[in-house]
DNA sequence: CTGAAAGCGCTTACAG
DNA sequence: CTGAAAGCGCTTACAG
């Protein structure tokens, strides 16, 4: 049983044993029009007969095109970024892209400038980019088509797919203030990241309107990381007058939140009030019952990649700005303050 | 500001404004050894001025060799593969490899056997091969390098990295018999899945061992997901002699059996006992402080990547078959069961 | 309807 | 140390 190491069948193999030129199986089995039936079925059977897979790098090459989508992701293990990646590779799937996984510029940024440079990817889906962040013009200057996903940016002309942050913000504020609540701290994100500041706008506005100020002590930011939800949520509840209510910037900080009330022998809601951002699937476990501001990932995820396919088709098309918009979900972690 | 539609920059361009042959552009960002230093010196010089990117899909087809790796997963958004995906893909980013995510075949298998032979993988690391899978023959059979990850299959001679299933799951039962439990429940995986086999298998023994049963009503099967941990729990939990204690074959299934028991008003570990598999990261948040069965996923994914690394590098090397130990990590959701 | 030729952007023997 | 040539596996005008 010598295993001879057979080389990968080409389309120069499948045109010799069907006894037609090269292009021609190229043609055939492309479905080109004007081809004869009689040769498309020669070249099938061929092609079948040798187990023939068309070589993708070969004809990337050829038409300077490639199936390859980056998206340019965080660590996978932050419980949002599934619900993001995974509707969004679906839609890829469905378009007949492959998705490549490239792991948030950070700090290492050189790398990645380059492996989205190469000439591998059709187009970007950027779900991160922070503010100040110069990625979005460096692939604008390569004319390498990307969308920016779940994020805004203001510095530069490019399509964007996100939600209403400071409209979902202020459905929050509002139910806050309106169970009654006073003394209300906020567990925020990152400060470059688009809809962190925008969750935190439109939460200090409508607390404002409502004659509310939250003071700096009572607005911790921070990765939106369990963790970070865990650890500012620790420092907020150990204070003398602790908040009777959180927002949270978005769900994993509320659910870190949570647990670090549980830990401190808290009852929610009865001795905190938490409201999250995003209803991410865990939101709804009997265990939190989170009550959060709720959008459509999938949709957003349907419409960027959309952006995206559309801008690959025709790099020249007006640039689109779209927001998904927001919806209140009550679920178990608001009530009234106690009246301690 | 007529903006000119730039064609990308080729190394044929950079030999032009250096003074040199395209070959030599190629050896001398290469380092090949044997340019001349005033050479690299100029080659480098005209790169950085057009602002070159080698084009890989170019190196690619003259290399044969490319620097994608599939990962072939299910749905992200069960919070298990994250965490097996996550330190894979950073593997194979230090190792200077991108990661495709590749949609498990299930049925419509036949898609991603095309991606997977087209030519544009180095390898690929199957996550989730039901036992009666025939990709792993047709992946070898192609002599493409792939190494089953998590998973083990008798019919194929493969690489293979994994955890010892059987004795993980003899630990979890040897606790459960140990504080006392006698009537005892499973919430196992699929039947197809080489890791939940073994799970049961062990778990079975080391009850036998002790002269204890585990009766088909109280052992059920379904997929490693949250909901069914969470239907299969209920189901078991609304018989007329509920069990005491409960082992889910892993820690999705074993959150979703928590959950349960919350929504039914039964307090963990009092009334019930439950313990899990493969210790994720919510396994130690506050609300569950979930006992349950550790292996290191890092290691895993670092052997994984380094067998297939190994693959790629020498076909013709002897296959390896590694199994990573497991610990039992007692938290909070075990203990006596209750004298009801 | 089909073939011969050229080309996509690299790497790699082969000369010199 | 470097250039000319060939080739990786396709697609796409161009002829006929």
């Amino acid at each position: 049983m010598a295993m001879t190491v057979q080389k990968p069948v080409t389309s120069a193999d499948v045109a010799r044993l069907a006894g037609v030129s090269q292009p021609t199986v190229s043609r055939a089995l492309r479905g080109e029009p004007g081809v004869a039936a009689a040769t498309i079925e020669k070249v099938r059977r061929a092609a079948d007969a040798l187990g023939y897979v068309l070589n993708e790098t070969g004809r990337s090459l050829s038409t300077r095109r490639t199936n390859l989508v980056g998206i340019v992701v965080p660590e996978l293990t932050n419980p949002f970024y599934p619900e993001l990646i995974e509707p969004l590779r679906r839609e890829l799937d469905g378009a007949g892209y492959r998705s490549v996984l490239i792991a948030d510029p950070g700090e290492s940024g050189f790398n990645v400038v380059r492996d989205l440079l190469n000439g591998s990817l059709a187009g970007v889906l950027l779900t991160t980019s922070p503010m100040g962040s110069n990625l979005p013009q460096v692939l604008k200057d390569r004319r390498i088509p990307y969308v920016l996903v779940n994020r805004v940016l203001d510095l530069v002309e490019a399509d964007m797919c996100s939600t209403d942050n400071a409209a979902g913000a202020r459905l929050a504020a509002s139910l806050i203030v309106e169970i009654g609540h006073r003394r209300i701290a906020a567990v925020l994100g990152p400060g470059d990241a688009s809809n962190a500041r925008d969750r935190e706008r439109g939460f200090r506005e409508e607390l404002a309107e409502h004659g509310i100020a939250l003071p700096a002590s009572r607005a911790l930011h921070g990765p939106f990381s369990y963790e970070s939800g865990h650890e500012r949520a620790v420092q907020l509840l150990s204070s003398t007058r602790r908040p009777t209510s959180v927002f949270c910037a978005n769900d994993v900080l509320a659910i870190g939140a949570y647990n670090a009330a549980r830990s401190l022998g808290l009852r929610v809601p009865e001795d905190l009030t938490i409201v999250g951002f995003d209803d991410i699937a865990m939101a709804s476990w009997d265990v939190f019952q989170l009550t959060t501001v709720r959008y459509e990932l999938p949709t957003m995820a349907a419409e960027s990649v959309r952006m995206l396919l559309a801008r690959i088709e025709d790099p020249k098309r007006s640039h689109e700005s779209l927001m998904i918009p927001t919806t209140l979900v009550k679920r178990a972690t608001h009530g009234p303050p106690s009246t301690g």
